[in-house]
DNA sequence: ATCACAACTGGGAGCGCTCCCACGCGCCCG
DNA sequence: CGGGCGCGTGGGAGCGCTCCCAGTTGTGAT
């Protein structure tokens, strides 16, 4: 049996031990100068740094989450249903927000997918047993009972939305009623007289909050909100394209919708379509999301965007700090959206 | 200072140790019925399990992974342009069939975006301090050396697609040869006699593959390639508008044309629409990926999918398996694409 | 010159687990 | 009826790190 190089790891690699030893100094030293420790003399930090450069010393992680009690990794939960539905831009736009963010820190992104409850349950035990630092939760709906559980078992947990107006669980959300505001207002000043809504599903705040920032703009502009041009989706194409007809019958001489997703208006694209009407000479339409779908439609659809990347970076700021200080404060983010003018409106 | 509940750990949670008190056992009986190993009688085996439950014990991956010296953690590298380009179904497709294959498995999926070559630079390290027991690859160019220097340093690694077509790393890949000969053939199938290509850039072997099918199946056909038919793309969009207009302006009298990715056959379409031809009447078009977009174009556009799920799954055995036995054969998987017909040609 | 105190430093203890050696027991063979 | 064998089992050692306490040095005040 080969003796292994005095101090070096089973696979070979330098550990800490090696290091303090090739720099003449004691363990506790170099673990100081790794975790950037201010009573470590210049000179021995150099001296330090010198020794861990020749080496090529990595921590291991492991033997460091173990005796520190933590891991230096954070979770992203994502339902399954919403890397189909909202895969572009939403999925990749938060992971790609997350991970710069994460760029350098050496916290690594572990990617959960959840899609049945049995994981979901699985998920929080693993959670509660403190194998991650913390928790990013994406696309939560009212009555998910997991961001409570989390926050109360003492788990950094940042979420993407709120499930209420007043959600107690830090969070970093998009204006969604202004988004709305912006949209309804624009299709009003292009001399639209009639603007109808499609709806997401009334148990997701997030549609509520479009439908609000419909009302309000209307209010604003002196109109009162019509039931009869409220039609509900479930932000699918299919329910757009439903939507869209039931609408069309009950208000045949409405001349915009604001759609509160893309596919939706895709979807109420195609039943205008089907019924002869042109967009956007007799009906003006405006989605949400700025997706590559939207980009892509004939005429290109305008949109609300949402700033998913700069949601992905706020929501690891926001987690990082509160993993850091632990302190009381609950980060509440609301960041602005904009509104993506093209050729359907 | 308080007395924490003898065996319990830092952090209130049960240990090895106490479920082996529990259950009345050694520590070494509960981690062989933890690891499954054999040795165990079935009496002792359930009295652990017993415990086990009663305790709510979760093993603590840290811990674990520095005694046996592996992580239990996989990584998906990921190029960060490849969730631009390709953002869906290719990256969310992958991901979900990494995710379901690794569902009952209680390996972690550690996700990483590479923007840079200093990030590529210190993944490499990182993985090769063995913090991860496998490595995934997506998009893998035709010079990256990364794959090799893994599989040098022992690190199993799996790619997505291939560099060459005597690629030595293992991979999972699908039929692009195949795909490209199947949309040639349909658009032949169709009467049509002029049919084109815009290829993807010429460094990616996967867009010479589909050159070689185009070419393939126009010589099975009895036909000889025509070097002016084929046009230069780099797979983005305007690339794909700027080639049509090349291809155009050599062979007006064309009347199909295979592109190498949806993002090019949109491109392609708005040069068409500028020419005035119309899709399919003048000229038929066929795609590559089979993304939301295609579905959602007008007309819809026919594309050959690739089993994006599929390929995920098949890269997470081929790597779980490569980590479980390290044995010599190295796999090497091509998967069937299939032509999703639709409207454009 | 002496003492107090700060600034650094070394290294023991221990994180929760796996690995493996050694031990006890029952059984079969000679 | 004794020795051997193998199955199950207990528990020591140790993974590579952080934490922290005790030491060692250097500095300024007395």
């Amino acid at each position: 049996m080969a003796v292994t190089r005095r101090g070096m790891g089973r696979d070979g690699r330098p550990t800490l031990e090696q290091v303090a030893a090739r720099a003449g100094v004691g363990r506790g030293t170099v673990s100081r100068v790794i975790n950037g420790s201010p009573r470590v003399s210049e000179r021995t930090r150099a001296a330090v740094q010198q020794a861990i450069a020749d080496l090529g010393y990595v921590p291991h992680r492991a033997a460091r989450a173990l005796a520190a009690n933590r891991s230096d990794a954070i979770a992203l939960v994502v339902p399954e249903a919403e890397t189909r539905l909202f895969a572009e831009p939403y999925f990749s736009g938060i992971i790609r927000g997350v991970s710069a963010e994460l760029a350098d820190t050496d916290i690594q992104l572990l990617l959960t997918l959840i899609r049945t409850p049995k994981e979901r349950q699985r998920f929080s035990q693993y959670a509660a047993s403190h194998r991650v630092d913390g928790v990013l939760l994406v696309s939560v709906h009212g009555d998910d009972p997991m961001p409570d559980q989390l926050a109360e078992m003492g788990i950094p947990v940042v979420m993407n939305g709120r499930r209420s107006s007043d959600e107690l669980v830090p969070h970093v959300d998009c204006d969604n009623v202004g988004g709305a505001q912006l949209a309804v207002e624009h299709l009003l000043g292009r001399g639209r007289s009639t603007v109808a809504t499609i709806t997401g599903p009334s148990d997701m705040y997030v549609a509520r909050c479009r439908v609000d920032g419909y009302k309000e703009a209307l209010r604003a502009a002196g109109r009162d909100p019509d039931e009869d041009l409220i039609a509900k989706g479930d932000f699918s194409e299919e329910s757009g394209h439903a939507a869209m007809h039931k609408l069309m019958r009950r208000r045949p001489e409405l001349d915009a919708v604001f759609c509160a997703s893309d596919l939706m208006a895709i979807g109420a694209r195609r039943a205008l379509r089907e019924l002869g009407r042109s967009v956007p000479g007799d009906v003006a339409l405006v989605g949400f999301d700025d997706s590559s779908l939207a980009r892509h439609m004939d005429p290109a659809l305008t949109s609300v965007r949402q700033p998913m990347e700069g949601m992905g970076r706020a929501m690891t700021r926001a987690l990082l700090a509160e993993i850091g200080d632990s302190g009381p404060d609950r980060p509440r983010l609301v960041l602005p959206t904009e509104l993506v003018r093209r050729g359907s409106s």
